[in-house]
DNA sequence: TAGTGGTCTAGACCACGAA
DNA sequence: TCGTGGTCTAGACCACTAA
């Protein structure tokens, strides 16, 4: 169900078929009408077929819906899951201003744990990255990210990036799936301290383990002031 | 892409080449050859379009893989996002064994936020559910859910069920996407007592709004034991 | 070279919805 | 009744893979 463009660029049928009601109806509330797969068929010289095989890809998509003896119409957005977000894009989206102050970014080690969430050996060399993270300059989340050395070369001496995953991105490796554990805690003394909270406050501890493809990229413990930070999550599909 | 039975109950050609696939290769280990389309062919004496059709439905779902110039096989299975599921199939997905213990089932009037939440007007009925919920007999979490009283008559009357999402599903309510808020807090006195954990300890509060369709059909809130429980969620698709 | 999936044609009949 | 999407046919040529 791919592009495969020929040669030289030439769109396949389907392709050039598909872009168009694409367009024709990006923007269009939700239920109304695109066109009918009989004028596509005379608008473009094609068989039904392959205008067919243009609005199946829509519909897999979501972006259309087609209801029997009516037509094909756009389709109300799909509820989803919760997408896979950093830190940065998560508070962008809440409309704040993430911050980040580096605490530790050094090569070490992998220990037992971090080994095999990491899918390495022990002793393996790891990048360990401690930052303090700031959402309009209040301490909101302590974290430890731990990322796999062979996969990102130079990465600590490229300047670190404000967001991890858009330095993953630039080098091919955007998380792409993710394993999250969330549980409750008193924080620690140290913890405390960083987070401008009363020592056995409760907080939110986040652990997570992300792959991009079969590589994993990333694996963080985070702590988070639960006084400023609600975690928001979004299950099943459609609706 | 739907099935639409013919009168008596005829399965369509697409289905039943579909569906003969579909047993010949459960259980296949991924990358194990799907027969080849031509082959299909011969077999069902359908033309090739029908069974690209049967096989196209298998691939979006994820079953088969093609490969051009090579042939069709078993995918392997995708990462998925984590499903919306109810405490009691949580529970045993873990192996432990949900046991719940009613506190409170009435019928009431909805405060402003229940309202809100269940897209209700304040003082309409709704359900008020209370259950203490226990894991192999540990108490593992307090549950007040609300339902819309509308759309389950004769729910309080029935008898309460182990299982929520089963008795919603009976009704054809199974919540099929949800939103989750999580926090940490410390614990009330109250919940200490029956949660039986000592006064203030670190708790998760969760909050849930599950829609069935496009109605609202529970909203609840939950308090978990921390040294009890973790939330496990998986985020993204594919890889 | 033989087999595979990817694309495409030019028709056909059906059930269903709206007028 | 007419237009819609749903199903289906019996071919065709292409690019690609593997032997």
């Amino acid at each position: 169900m791919d592009e495969l463009l020929v040669s030289e660029g030439r769109a396949l049928k389907h392709v050039q078929v598909r872009e168009y009601v694409r367009s024709l109806v990006s923007g269009s509330a939700p239920g109304s009408p695109a066109p009918s797969e009989r004028e596509l068929v005379h608008r473009f010289g094609v068989a039904r077929m392959t205008v067919r095989q243009a609005m199946d890809a829509l519909v897999v998509e979501g972006l259309l819906e087609r209801i029997p003896g009516r037509g094909t119409f756009v389709a109300r957005p799909r509820r989803v899951a919760s997408r896979l977000t950093s830190f940065t894009e998560e508070m962008s989206r809440r409309g704040l201003l993430a911050e980040s102050q580096t605490l530790l970014a050094r090569r070490e080690q992998a220990g037992p744990g971090v080994a095999r969430a990491l899918s390495l050996s022990e002793g393996d060399a790891v990048i360990h990255w401690r930052r303090l993270r700031r959402a309009d300059g209040v301490p909101m989340c302590l974290e430890d990210a731990y990322l796999n050395e062979v996969l990102i070369p130079g990465f600590l001496q490229s300047g670190m990036p404000t967001s991890l995953y858009d330095a993953l991105g630039a080098r091919g490796l955007r998380p792409t799936w993710a394993e999250d554990s969330i549980t409750a805690d008193a924080v620690s003394e140290e913890e405390a301290t960083l987070l401008e909270v009363e020592p056995g406050t409760a907080v939110l501890r986040h652990s997570r383990r992300a792959l991009s493809g079969e590589k994993v990229v990333e694996v963080s413990r985070s702590v988070y002031r639960s006084d400023r930070f609600t975690l928001w999550v979004q299950l099943g599909q459609e609706s």
